[in-house]
DNA sequence: TAAATTCTGTACCGATCAGTAAAGATGTAT
DNA sequence: ATACATCTTTACTGATCGGTACAGAATTTA
């Protein structure tokens, strides 16, 4: 009924739109987890039965983790401007004033699916559970790698650790995650924001 | 074949003891949250059979409940210490060594029940995130409570806000306990709670 | 048009989920 | 000893889990 996918081939075409159910399925897995999240959940908030799903995104760890890139690429572009900002200070500014109105924002569940999608897990989810960790841990290196030029260029104080400061907001922002998940206002994580603000290198 | 809860009325003693078998379960649900661990899961690590289980604890998020009282009472009594120290800049920083001591803890599984037992959850299983959303609210509270008695006492600049450092310090707690459901080494904890004292009001 | 291809819908699969019925086992009370 | 109360064991329940077989519908290619 809507356009086919170009993929040049015969046959008929999918009635439904990829991107579209991709979204749907990240707001269940978002809000859920991925164990919270069942088929008929996902299937109900995409539109489409478990067969053409199946087809589309192979099964249920296959289609969670193409809803991972997704999430990484949309919810999170934020994360690669903010490292564009000229000094290190306005990265992490940036970094964190984002967070606060992502992981709060009216549009979307609350909180970070890279926290919540599975913090913990049982024992068949154990791959989507690393898969995470891997994730959370790629954007401290982020930060991490991104401090350290900024010292390199001066930007830093000789006695500040681009490690430590890295660890810090990193984990400063998991917790604001887990605030937002249980519900804490945009208000409430922008003000720890501006708190954790303090603890920047010079302010002694 | 041990001893009898001695509760006074007759018929076959029970045969296993009721708080090992707690702390069996308080275990398995730490590890594996509360959807992830099944009854399978719990029985095995409890030694026990299901029926017995039932008779014992009403079902699983009774049990779970019970699970959640021992894990307040046991694993967090360094709370309520850390709140009797003389200072308020010593509660929490007797509070960040503690959370990076117990939620790295080679005993014991890795982060925070109440974080990790249900973060995000399916329906049927709304209580009892909810219980936990309100369980780390309480925390927040009694350090807030703690911080304004400091304020008044003097303890604290007039210009803190201990609203605000309550939820600071919490939310760093809360980021810690990510981390070490991801692994953190306690070390990688502690300096992350090193720098969070650096937010310590006074230090402009 | 007919053949080939791919998607959709229904209806199902075995496995596992949380929870329980029923009977035998083991203690206390008399 | 006998009666009674409670626990343990085995085996089971209906519901739901993730995943799929199969037939019919819809499209492209020839």
């Amino acid at each position: 009924m809507k356009k086919h996918k170009q993929n040049g081939r015969q046959g008929r075409p999918r009635s439904f739109d990829l991107d579209q159910a991709l979204t749907a399925a990240l707001h269940v897995f978002w809000r859920k987890g991925y164990e919270g999240a069942t088929l008929s959940d996902l299937t109900r908030a995409m539109r489409i039965n478990r067969p053409s799903m199946y087809a589309a995104f192979g099964d249920k760890e296959h289609l969670f983790r193409k809803v991972l890139d997704r999430y990484d690429q949309e919810a999170t572009a934020f994360m690669t401007e903010a490292m564009d900002e000229p000094t290190a200070r306005r990265v992490v500014e940036r970094l964190l004033s984002g967070a606060a109105k992502k992981l709060a924002s009216p549009q979307g569940p609350r909180g970070c699916l890279n926290v919540q999608g599975a913090l913990v897990c049982g024992d068949e989810a154990k791959n989507v559970r690393n898969e995470l960790i891997a994730r959370r841990e790629k954007r401290e290196t982020e930060l991490r790698e991104r401090l350290r030029k900024a010292k390199t260029a001066g930007d830093l104080p000789r006695e500040s650790d681009p490690s430590e400061l890295a660890s810090f907001f990193i984990t400063v922002i998991q917790g604001m995650a887990v605030q937002a998940a249980g519900g804490a206002t945009r208000e409430k994580l922008r003000r720890v924001a501006r708190t954790a603000m303090r603890s920047w290198p010079g302010n002694r």
